[in-house]
DNA sequence: CTCATTTCTTAACCTGGGTTATTGTAAATG
DNA sequence: CATTTACAATAACCCAGGTTAAGAAATGAG
């Protein structure tokens, strides 16, 4: 079964028995998720988080005026859930829904709860996941801070090279945080002459 | 002494035996760092984490056009390191300096990795630690995607009350991501009318 | 107490990116 | 395979926030 591709997440950190890995198994629900279905809606309780085998997945909150802002893109051997609902068990903030036909493993928190004292490298594998997210999201937070729209694309590009082609392009720009439409002109317009004959 | 502070801020979260204490305090560094100075500086290895005692950090990186962007302020009871380069031991692209006269107590990342080994709680501390900084590291992603200046100004004051009135007001403008003018602008200016009379 | 340095304010002007609207084009759905 | 629905491109105009500059106020070192 495809379980096989979570241990060999896992394995690239930490090293479990053979009874380790039936026991995590056992804790684990498989499931699909089609195009355009939901994981999780707003307002909800983020009671697990997934590992993606398949597929692809994102998170995003929707501001006042409407427009959704993407926080994480998940493909194949990432994992997402609404971090702050998942830890507190409150209701969440955040929606995720497949951009593709998906599969996935999901880990309830109670769950994981139980398996980080049965399997204390279990609890190093999260640590050192969550550590690398972290890196991730500071990182992405100082581009923003100090990038151009134009160099924000340039990186998006190159950290998911398989998704440009895959996803429409306004999900891009709900990433890099432009509009469609400004985003559309960076890529053809270019730079775009200042205009020079006034007449 | 002080590490009463570091310990209470465990026990929040984890139980330690006196024994655990005294082993976790054996590997920690007690440092002063006044205020200018510096704990790291960027194209350094952030070989520790530290933990206030009192006094603030802050950490921050510096762009292309030589302006900085603070990632982090770090004020009593928080932790703060270039995470990226503490987990890795690369180079790191982050500056840590001293807001006002600061104590704190520094591990290393050596330490640390060895005390996970003999005291397991103290992993999960680090692990619940770093699931917390990671939500407040993706909410602030989602204000400076989904807000405008002054609705950030306006967290930043709930979230720091005591800093605002004692740190100098451009570094706020370098949390929130504006220019110093266009803070002071939002401060007094206020909303600024349309200019009505044309002549 | 004084001079130098850093910080804050103000104001005129500029620009990256947003808004609105239209038209064309894929791609789901029946 | 037709038709509804979602996506992309383009363009004219707009605005939040940046830039530049220069003076006022606070802070700090000697």
């Amino acid at each position: 079964m495809s379980v096989q591709k979570l241990i060999d997440s896992l394995q690239k950190h930490i090293a479990l028995s053979a009874q380790e890995q039936e026991l995590l198994a056992d804790f684990l629900v498989f499931k699909i998720i089609k195009k355009r279905q939901f994981l999780l809606h707003e307002g909800q309780i983020a009671r697990e988080v997934a590992f993606l085998v398949s597929g692809c997945l994102r998170s995003y909150s929707i501001d006042q005026n409407g427009f959704e802002h993407i926080l994480q893109f998940a493909p194949t051997g990432w994992w997402i859930t609404d971090m702050y609902s998942f830890i507190s068990q409150q209701q969440n903030h955040l929606n995720i829904d497949a951009l593709m036909d998906t599969e996935a493993y999901l880990l309830s928190r109670e769950n994981q709860l139980i398996l980080f004292d049965r399997i204390p490298t279990l609890e190093r594998y999260f640590r050192i996941v969550t550590e690398n997210s972290l890196v991730g999201s500071r990182q992405r937070l100082i581009d923003n801070l100090s990038l151009t729209a134009s160099q924000r694309y340039g990186i998006f590009c190159n950290t998911y090279p398989t998704l440009i082609h895959d996803i429409p392009q306004k999900l891009i720009a709900a990433y890099i945080g432009v509009t469609p439409e400004f985003l559309s002109k960076l890529k053809n317009g270019g730079l775009k002459q200042k205009n020079l004959n006034l007449h």
